[in-house]
RNA sequence: CGGGAUGUAGCGCAGUCCGGUAGCGCACCUGCUUUGGGAGCAGGGGGCCCCAGGUUCAAAUCCUGGUAUCCCGACCA
């Protein structure tokens, strides 16, 4: 057990907390609600970022950049979106300083310099994006237009928390526009894989994809599509979203184009995005009691050499050759040529930051050909030939990614528990969490109801939900497909 | 934005009630001894006591206002 880190069963929240501060992630900063990604936490952002940034050309993508700022009247040219963001905006309404004459030494906003029109600072990108995009498309021949932009955006958030929901967040927005519904909605599904994808294979973290409820779903759009993940203390987590935005922005700022038969229509949109939320959700997923555990595909380090009991000219000797034989493999290791730290405290310290993979070398291990490999997932120790130690570690790393997700999906498919009554609903929210697959009768109204009662909200209709009759446990009107309830992040 | 708690060295905290030389542990620096799971001893450095104003001979301490963080709630496509 970690001397620095609260223990998840003591106080989860404080927990993840001393997590992302003692693994060096991030830490507040002088802003109100916004962090410093510290530089162990951006370079896992930037692993993220690099491969969602390969899946989005592999699907036919390419990046382009918008503006920060959001003329007012743009913003509020699609009125749902407007209204569904206007809460949490910040506002630029002046563009300049200058001294005050009552206070030496202190500045004031100059109220000459106020704008002619306020700017709003992004909270997404749609309304100046479609704004843009009324130019670019005049042709069925420009269509379909594959972007994508990795940016900064801005909800002032009554309640912040660390990588959750931070005031200011990184975040990538794809911004499609399409020729025809249904290649708009085949693109929301496609990026929707994507996701789910990224969130199995690199995050190693399990996620139902489903259809938000017209409730939970994004301003200005017609459908929402998400990807849902289950934190470990029963809380779900929104991992992602992609949504069919039909023509509501088309129409909102005139992007019209001509199909082959000379006919003007409206064109079809979609946008979709992942934040650094991401690293709460990866944080929350597989680290324990002993700090971070991240995945092997994701870690900024896979492996750490660690000199026992300290750096010597033998053991640097044969580290480094174990160094460059797993950097021919492609692997990201470091030898910790620390001579001030002892091994113990090395171990703890490596594992407070999440490497998957630690080798302990000192003269007896020399001595005898061998190396401790240590694995964070299981804190499993064993001696291993040096002889092809490049071979049994780059397996290993696969072994652990593998072990990671199995474990979590063991945990998440373990949680979704199926009921049929209202206290039944109640009874698993309180006592044991995670999702609850439940009939609903398909109105706000139950929904909000329900959310009223229990907490829980609707996560998604999941994609996959069978066929099967059932009767609202509110109202018991009937239904003919279970929908997950979970309290949420 | 409402309720509660907390801001004192890089980190964790005591001191605040009852005003009077700013303390402890960890971390840091130096030396010696150590070294296979967070080393020991000795010496040393480091403070706008969250900010602003007020009361007082005197404020970390009392008063007023602000601000930040954490928890609960509301809000959160």
């Amino acid at each position: 057990m970690s001397k620095e880190i609260t223990s998840r069963s003591e106080d989860y929240s404080q927990w993840y907390i001393d997590i992302v501060k003692k693994a060096n992630l991030a830490e507040n900063s002088a802003v109100r609600g916004c962090m410093v990604i510290k530089p162990y936490g951006f370079a896992l952002w930037e692993n993220m970022r690099d491969q969602l940034d390969r899946m989005f050309k592999e699907t036919g993508h390419v990046n382009a950049y918008f503006p920060l700022f959001v003329p007012k009247s743009l913003f509020e040219a699609e009125e749902k979106n407007a209204e569904g963001f206007a809460k949490e905006c910040a506002i630029v309404t002046h563009y300049r300083l200058k001294a005050n004459p009552d206070e030496k030494g202190k500045l004031m906003v100059d109220p000459e310099a106020k704008l002619e029109e306020e700017l709003i600072i992004r909270p997404t990108s749609e309304a100046i994006i479609w704004n843009t995009y009324r130019d670019w498309i005049k042709s069925y021949r420009d269509l379909p237009l594959l972007i994508n932009q990795w940016a900064n955006v801005v909800r002032w958030e009554m309640r912040t928390r660390l990588f959750l929901r931070t005031a200011e967040f990184l975040w990538q927005e794809g911004h499609t526009a399409h020729a025809t519904k249904e290649e708009a909605i085949a693109e929301t599904l496609k990026m929707q894989d994507v996701y789910a994808r990224f969130a199995e294979e690199y995050m190693a973290m399990p996620v139902i994809k489903g259809v938000k409820t017209v409730n939970e779903r994004f301003a200005g759009a017609e459908d929402t599509y998400t990807i849902e993940a289950l934190m470990q203390d029963g809380k779900a987590l929104q991992a992602g979203t992609s949504h069919f935005l039909g023509q509501n922005f088309a129409n909102a700022f005139d992007v019209k184009f001509l199909k082959e038969d000379n006919q003007l229509e409206y064109v079809w949109a979609t946008s979709w995005g992942v934040s650094t939320r991401l690293i709460g959700g990866l944080i929350m997923t597989h680290s324990d009691d002993d700090g971070l555990v991240l995945p092997p595909r994701l870690a900024p380090t896979q492996v750490v050499i660690v000199p026992i009991p300290k750096p010597s000219p033998e053991l640097d000797e044969a580290a480094n050759k174990v160094l460059q034989q797993l950097q021919a493999k492609g692997i990201r290791v470091k030898y910790d040529l620390d001579d001030k730290k002892r091994p113990g405290f090395k171990f703890a310290e490596h594992e407070m930051h999440g490497i998957p993979v630690r080798l302990g070398l000192g003269m007896r291990d020399l001595e005898n050909g061998q190396i401790e490999v240590a694995r964070r997932d299981t804190k499993e120790k064993a001696a291993q030939p040096l002889e092809g130690i490049a071979e049994h570690v780059a397996q290993l790393l696969d072994e652990i990614q593998q072990n990671l997700f199995q474990k979590a999906l063991d945990y998440r498919n373990a949680h979704i528990t199926p009921v049929d009554s209202f206290e039944e609903l109640q009874q698993v929210l309180e006592e044991k969490g995670g999702f609850v697959a439940a009939h609903w009768d398909g109105t706000t109204e139950t929904e909000l109801k329900i959310k009223e009662l229990t907490k829980a909200t609707i996560r998604c209709i999941p994609n996959d939900a069978a066929e099967e009759q059932g009767a609202c446990v509110l109202t018991g009107k009937p239904s003919n497909k279970r929908v997950l309830f979970a309290k949420a992040y």
